[in-house]
DNA sequence: GTAAGGCTTCCCATCATGGGAAGGTCAAGG
DNA sequence: CCTTGACCTTCCCATGATGGGAAGCCTTAC
């Protein structure tokens, strides 16, 4: 198998293939006589073990540390874990920001007439000068 | 008013002002004979109008828009409002992918002994593997 | 006058991914 | 046998927003 048979075997980008060996990640079964880069069933499997992690939001470099423990027979499942609650915990932070910023948006969008006239309390928030109604920005209860 | 004035005065690192520069995002009013910038309180302003936009996650691009507006006295506040809708809209559908992911990672955390043995559905789960307890991953309802 | 600290520009690194150029290789068809 | 098109190789560059650091000039306080 070439890179691009297992690119299409694993859905990960040859690009990336070449990234991930370069970083370490993964590497070719061996290259033919003309240096293509040659794949087994195992390195797709591989691939594909990438490809899940980065879809769950894992970083590379945390990928790298899963991948180790999925070769490593005497892991324990505790290490697994501990690596995937770190990871929640992380992406259930940027939710919390994101959802802080929708919050605040649509305050201001709500109070905006989106209209053809100028004032606008979106511009206004932005500028840091609160007309009035104020509850949203920094403010917090 | 020099760089580290304004950015003690604006909460923006100098780093990042003299980048907001680069990109055309603010120019300082003036240099001194020595080169140094000068800003005012009208440069500052702006600079925290920026953080501010960065703060509610606008990107510098929508940022640069907003900021052209603000200073557009004949805007619309539908225009505006059509920016902020977007960047919402975004921002929902980046915490929905997030949440998903978080899902997906607490019902595997729950199924995962977390102790001294090998075995880990979620490991499982990476290598494609779906043993027995199906309902997660990509097979949905 | 000198030392400390601030300013200038320039280059590099991050993280994960893609684009593209220049050149070698393989397979199919004439 | 030769061509053509599709594929492979390496190498460089770009993204977005931010920080780090070096080399050299300037200012301010003592």
């Amino acid at each position: 198998m070439n890179i691009g048979e297992a690119s299409t075997a694993s859905g990960v980008s040859a690009k990336m293939i070449r990234y991930y060996e370069e970083i370490g990640l993964i590497a070719p079964k061996g290259r033919t006589q003309s240096n293509y880069r040659i794949y087994g069933e195992d390195e797709v499997h591989v691939l594909r073990f990438i490809k899940r992690a980065r879809s769950l939001g894992f970083s590379l470099e945390e990928t790298e540390t899963l991948l180790k423990l999925w070769q490593d027979k005497s892991r324990t499942s505790a290490s697994v874990k501990d690596i995937a609650t770190t990871h929640i915990n992380d992406l259930e932070r940027r939710i919390a920001e994101m959802e802080s910023m929708v919050k605040t948006l649509k305050h201001l969008s709500h109070c905006c007439g989106g209209n053809n006239r100028p004032d606008c309390p979106i511009l206004d928030d932005l500028a840091g000068e609160q007309p009035a109604s104020g509850e949203h920005s920094a403010a917090g209860p």
